[in-house]
DNA sequence: GCGCAAAATTATGTCGACAAACAAAATGCA
DNA sequence: TGCATTTTGTTTGTCGACATAATTTTGCGC
């Protein structure tokens, strides 16, 4: 079952509790494990992590602020809803920073990110051939991220780190649904944005980056669209 | 004096306690009432405000995750510094989002949207009238807050906000240096650009709002270049 | 007087507990 | 029986206190 992930944890140094706490249910969250719209229950978790419930309160605000969660004042927090009636704005967000992180990575890229990028699209590739789904959701989104640091704008990195992540929820939703024949075409399109990366050949990134985002797009759109379920925000 | 707002604060309601703590250390963080690098006391700050620690915690909590301060484990929490080094990725977003939220905001603006924008540009040219450069930071801010609103995008309106943020931290440090010539231009480009945004008139709004843009960066770099001491991230 | 080690001090991270606020169940009245 | 009100229960927001890590001060030997 895929339960929330069920650590019981001991042995924790001082001053990582809030991290700690933080990691889990962020993953928990990505994963959909927690489901949208769950509530969370602090002495719940207190009790399950077992520590107190000051740090799980200072990992939710952290993750409120980044949007994954929603704090009711004096009410329940829950899990934040992902928004399919204006996905349309996460699409465009996405999109521009595809392109503006790829074009700053072919224009400050090092030879370390060059390599660092590399083992990532092995990763991600190594997914495909294993039609290991909820791997290439977690590898692809470690590429881009890379490219983004490769491209040292941190307010870039900011926003597409957490665009990155709402996708991570949305395909997770519809990872049933893969077939073999978009991803491998994926890894090819990673193939070219990394070798136009590598040539420092800034507008090839940006067009190759405009057309993957494109793509990605396309897909999610059309796997929506071909969910018999009405998903309406709750 | 411009000490940190010495706000005695009884009468608070439960729940607002956070908010509350969050308010006043933001605004003295962007008027450099507490300037970068400095310390933060969470002891002190309880005495002041008279509350507790836990409060005041979690407002540092969400302060960290907006990157306006810096908390070092186990060691005292700082105010963020500016990094003078890297402003050109400061610049480049901040070019961006102006033109993307502008041009959204021609896109999907409603009545109301322009109503509030106009009410914020009225606000931003009396204190032009007045000299006022500390209000000439805040009014602009709102109005372009207030266009990205328009815009509907909440990616874009959440990093605009964090960089408008920054740039009031930046704007203050020279505000002395501020003739008049200047803000009156500003004013007009205002105009033009909510004229274009009433027009929806999409790649009008894009051009004037990549010009605007180039202006503040143009009278940044200026200021900067003008300052005789030599910043260094401290 | 200088350098290093140990103790004291300060500040952070965490804890358990209390009180206000909200939600739900139970009671009273028409 | 239906509705309003009170009572009960649960959960959040805040508090004061303790323990641990880091920093400063003190003390000792050279």
């Amino acid at each position: 079952m895929t339960k929330t992930s069920d650590t019981a944890a001991p042995e924790r140094k001082r001053g990582e509790g809030v991290r700690f706490v933080y990691e889990i249910l962020r993953d928990d969250i990505l994963n959909l494990a927690l489901p949208p719209g769950s509530p969370v229950d602090e002495i719940q978790l207190a009790e399950r992590l077992s520590m107190s419930r000051t740090p799980i309160r200072e990992a939710l605000v952290r993750l409120a602020g980044e949007g994954l969660v929603t704090t009711l004042p004096n009410r329940s927090t829950v899990v934040a809803n992902i928004d399919f009636l204006n996905l349309h704005h996460f699409f465009d967000a996405m999109t521009l920073m595809y392109r503006v992180t790829t074009r700053l990575a072919a224009e400050y890229r090092t030879d370390g990110d060059l390599a660092v990028i590399r083992n990532h699209q092995a990763a991600f590739a190594r997914a495909v051939e294993a039609q290991d789904a909820l791997a290439m959701i977690a590898t692809n989104r470690d590429l881009h991220a890379a490219i983004a640091e490769a491209g040292r704008n941190p307010y870039y990195v900011s926003l597409f780190g957490r665009l990155l992540d709402e996708g991570r929820r949305l395909l997770r939703i519809y990872y049933l649904s893969f077939d073999d024949r978009l991803p491998r075409r994926y890894v090819d399109e990673h193939e070219d944005i990394i070798a136009a990366i590598e040539a420092r050949d800034i507008a090839a990134a940006d067009r190759l980056a405009s057309q993957h985002a494109d793509q990605i797009v396309a897909q999610l759109q059309r796997l929506i669209a071909e969910d018999r379920r009405r998903p309406v925000t709750l």
